[in-house]
RNA sequence: GGUUCGGUAGUUCAGUUGGUUAGAAUGCCGCCCUGUCACGGCGGAGGUCGCGGGUUCGAGUCCCGUCCGUACCGCCA
């Protein structure tokens, strides 16, 4: 037998036990006559004693121990003379009186510890050593306490937890595909899915009501920290529904996880916010309303004192930052410079102080009188002691940029506590979003979505007018999961990839099997899927999503522990009938 | 595809206008130490300054290229 208990149960209750521990020594203290050894493992740790005038010999092999060995011991529990109460296992010790090495170990590269020495690349190529720290260890209990929690939760509503494949077709609409060659059909290929969207919609049409899935993801696109190759969403299907039945449904699973995960209790319902107006006051469709901060929009304000740089905008907007016109010309030129940087790429930034003795001091002075500034911080509500930044240019990304600025000054200003969590349902998204490159339409979810009756209409004469049924969950600033109401009729999803601008044979080519399951009864079906590793990362409080994975990718999409993706033998490649060609693309 | 920041000891980093033998902390090894828990003390080993080229009397430092990593933009229906 390894172990009679655990290295992080044993308490002063239980001195006086012989007990036996495995486990891998965390450090040694050798005081000269006698050594401690913290001996650890997934609950916690323990410190051994090792006297020399108990047992020399023992005492000899201790000292000999490393970092990161594995040992089995037994000995008695005894109360320590000085505890330490920063451990749960503080106030006891084990006088070793056996003492076995089950395995050395190298000198881990990096020190094991909650604040380790390592690097991020460093501590991915060795992801096993990693995996031992407890701070990246409770990210995967978290992960699974979630996992768990969403299964308990559906489970109880009567959803079905089915698995889909993971060799499907592929569809050239939307991300990139992971492809896989088929040895069996030379010259074809599978596709990993992007989502179970096709699958889960034909479970509705199969009858199974209430599904849902943990499921692997697929992506091929270029990554980012909240982004990975292959990721896990909650996906989720109801028949029978409305957007209102989904919504209440899955606002319940956010708060049941909330509650028995995070011990957090949302009294009201979460607030609800068109896409219109997240785009307005928030220039995101995933706003942070930790804080208010919104958009004043200033182009009938401002515009004719023959600032040029107004008069040619198509769109002008501030935002106003409480207690700020204390900032210094330095601060003043950070800010500029974070607007005029090229990932954000303003051309400039306006402020206006809005000075205690209640005068204004802008950097357009020269172009507004003290009346007009006091106008434009009317518009703000401003106070005095506030100061208003303002950008100007083309609407999109001017939006997008002032979003950034507002969410740096939100930053500045300690409102965007890790701690407090701001949900809310982002609803009424447009069904289509127009493509300059393409000078076509593109579905803004997919083109399984259905259009808001009212809307239907404008199909034709006014397509970017027409709103989907489509619905996301935004917590802080980030897009948790989303979802729409299915087209079920299948004239009108033939309509949609006409517009979408599918010809009848590809459509047939591609989604036949949809179509078709679509004239044998669809019932009226919708759903959604959250972002597992989104989820997570941010109950946890973390940067990145890496860190709620056990094994993630590194920004290039290599796995650098395994060294993945890799060559493969000439062999494989001629029983797949590969040929490989780099092209060269220099 | 682009932008940004970075690459120096096992590790995390410092390294001044280009100038003697490239430093610190930590880890590792050795010695000392019987109540430590970030133990402490003394000593030691450890470097292709990512790689290639250039400028220079002289390059870790400046320039060009390249590789690797980070964050971001594009992309992610």
């Amino acid at each position: 037998m390894y172990r009679t208990h655990t290295c992080g149960e044993l308490r002063l209750s239980n001195a006086g036990q012989t007990v036996t521990l495995s486990g891998w020594v965390q450090r040694t203290r050798k005081m000269g006559g006698m050594t401690f050894v913290d001996i650890r493992d997934r609950y916690g740790v323990t410190q051994l004693v090792f006297n020399n005038e108990t047992n020399a010999e023992l005492f000899d092999q201790a000292n000999k121990l490393g970092r990161e060995f594995v040992i089995q011991i037994t000995g008695a529990i005894a109360e320590r003379s000085n505890k330490n109460t920063n451990i749960p296992t503080g106030e006891v010790e084990i006088l070793v009186n056996e003492l076995l090495i089950l395995n050395e170990a190298k000198t881990p590269p990096f020190t094991i510890e909650d604040n380790t020495d390592g690097g991020d690349d460093l501590r991915m190529k060795y992801r096993y050593l990693d995996l031992r720290r407890n701070s990246v260890r409770s990210n995967m209990i978290l992960r699974h306490q979630m996992a768990f929690e969403t299964r308990r939760y559906l489970d109880q509503l009567g959803f079905l937890e089915v698995e889909t494949p993971v060799l499907i077709g592929s569809t050239p609409e939307g991300a990139r595909d992971f492809v896989v060659p088929s040895r069996m059909n030379p010259g074809e290929f599978y596709a990993l899915p992007q989502s179970p969207q096709l699958f889960k919609q034909l479970l509705m049409v199969s009858g199974f009501d209430r599904y849902f899935q943990i499921a692997k993801c697929f992506r091929d696109e270029d990554l980012r920290a909240d982004r990975q190759p292959e990721f896990t969403q909650i996906d989720c299907e109801m028949s029978f529904v409305e957007q209102e039945d989904v919504l209440q449904i899955f606002e319940g699973m956010t708060k049941h996880l909330f509650k028995f995960v995070k011990d957090i209790e949302f009294d009201d319902e979460f607030p609800r916010m068109t896409w219109h107006d997240a785009m307005k006051f928030y220039g995101s469709d995933k706003p942070d309303i930790r804080f208010d901060m919104k958009f004043v929009e200033l182009k009938e304000a401002v515009s004719g004192h023959d600032f040029v740089v107004f008069d040619s905008a198509v769109y002008v907007a501030g935002i106003c930052a409480s207690g700020c016109a204390g900032y210094t010309r330095k601060q003043l030129d950070e800010l500029t410079d974070f607007v005029k940087r090229p990932q954000i790429g303003a051309k400039g930034l306006v402020y206006i102080r809005c000075e205690s003795d209640g005068t204004f001091k802008s950097s357009v002075d020269k172009f507004y009188s003290p009346e007009d500034l006091k106008t434009i911080a009317s518009e703000f509500n401003a106070q005095a002691g506030d100061l208003i930044l303002i950008l100007a240019g083309d609407k999109t990304k001017t939006q997008k940029a002032l979003c950034e600025l507002r969410l740096e000054m939100g930053a500045r200003l300690g409102l965007r506590d890790k701690n407090v969590y701001a949900p809310l349902w982002v609803i009424d998204f447009p069904l289509f979003e127009w493509d300059e490159d393409t000078q076509r339409y593109y579905a803004m979810h997919h083109p399984f979505t259905s259009p808001k009756p009212e809307d239907i209409a404008y199909l034709d004469s006014d397509p970017g007018k027409v709103r989907a049924n489509a619905y996301d969950m935004v917590v802080n600033g980030v897009e948790l999961g989303g979802g729409s109401i299915r087209i079920h009729d299948g004239n009108l999803q033939s309509r949609m990839f006409e517009l979408l601008g599918f010809t009848p044979e590809k459509a047939e080519a591609q989604f036949g099997f949809l179509m078709s399951a679509f004239r044998y009864g669809a019932p009226p079906h919708g759903g959604l899927a959250f972002g597992l590793d989104r989820f997570v990362s941010l109950f946890a409080g973390l940067d990145s999503i890496r860190d709620c994975i056990a094994f993630p990718k590194n920004n290039s999409g290599r796995d650098v522990m395994m060294d993945a993706p890799s060559v493969i033998d000439q062999s494989q490649l001629d029983e797949l009938n590969l040929i490989i060609d780099i092209k060269e693309t220099k």
